[in-house]
DNA sequence: TCCATAAGGTGAGCCAGGTTCAGGTTATAG
DNA sequence: CTATAACCTGAACCTGGCTCACCTTATGGA
């Protein structure tokens, strides 16, 4: 898909119509609208969207990609405010409200972060590395315990916001977030 | 299905080629088998698995029961054998190294413990007794912290077993499964 | 032993949802 | 203004779960 020239000005257009239109439907409830339904909405036929999209799941990525970038940037923000332990747990805190927001969010994460799908490569890699920063900026201080890699945390995390959202979904990740965060402080040197 | 009176002896022999073909399936490897192929294996007619299971999703629940009721046992083993701590780490790991043994019953925990699909009803509410008993225990005696309930741990445990397996993957969870182990005992009045 | 009959078995076919492709349409460079 | 590559369309296809009208047979009673 990624062409060398640019796009014509009207498939730019749908290619837009088609990506709102799955944003709107992915992170507003119905994670798994129809291919035809979200068309549809983009007011394009089924051939436009698989024009612009090898599968449905390049679509989806394409959604949560942005999401990702905006969640990965937070890392350094958060380091620059706040002791590398806090920064952490407010990071950790900030995936589990993302993905709260919507079960789309939520089974995007999980798809990103528990499993190998290379469609995710990117999203994860940049997930890892996201995460790799605060744990190292933790244990370079002694506040977080050694040997946790970014893709080791990924995975649980992958798994927290995988819980399908009902009653009381939010609250329990927090509470299991927070159980998974005094974890990574057990044993550190200067564990508060 | 649940008839008041005994199944016929054909219907019985059926029933039990079904239950075996799909453990076969879902237990090595191929967890979304299709029911077309587990009703080939078995030597029926679609039809029949129909008879004896609403759904394909009926029948998969039927196949893992049974090996939650082995897990479920583990608990009153343990806490007989091992200080209330140890008991619920091992109980951590067998779960991991059960999710383990095949992706079928990595996908099958992820559906018990990480949804609130009331086919997993029976088996959701076994496995939070079985928790419960091994966190209230650990409470008791002062080395597992308080507040944290079999409900919420089994979310966190459901995502984790809920990790697509892959290259590494059985290490990572025990890893992760360690963090969250210690995650218990942080702050308990007699955390080792 | 044999029959009546209800329990059980069968598989063609339906339906939903993702995907393809032959043929028509249109933006745009020259 | 035209040639043409890029684009769009939607009927049709495929796969996989599930249904149902009709056929077969185990079983209990005479």
């Amino acid at each position: 898909m990624p062409s060398s020239r640019p796009l014509r000005s009207d498939a730019r257009g749908n290619r837009e119509a088609l990506l709102a239109a799955a944003r709107e439907a992915f992170l507003t409830g119905d994670a798994d609208a129809h291919v035809k339904e979200i068309a549809r909405r983009a007011g394009v036929a089924i051939g436009t969207l698989y024009r612009h999209f090898d599968t449905r799941e390049a679509l989806v990525e394409e959604v949560y990609r942005q999401e990702v970038d905006e969640l990965c940037a937070a890392p350094g923000e958060l380091l620059g405010r706040h002791a590398p332990d806090e920064a952490l747990r407010r990071f950790l805190l900030l995936l589990v409200e993302h993905a709260a927001v919507g079960k789309g969010m939520a089974v995007a994460l999980e798809s990103i972060m528990a499993t190998d799908s290379p469609v995710f490569d990117d999203a994860r890699t940049q997930m890892e590395q996201a995460l790799d920063q605060l744990l190292e900026a933790g244990t370079a201080v002694g506040t977080i315990r050694d040997g946790v890699s970014g893709r080791t945390l990924l995975r649980a995390l992958g798994g927290i916001c995988g819980m399908r959202p009902t009653e009381g979904w939010r609250d329990e990740a927090v509470h299991i977030t927070a159980i998974l965060f005094d974890g990574l402080r057990f044993g550190a040197p200067d564990a508060g």
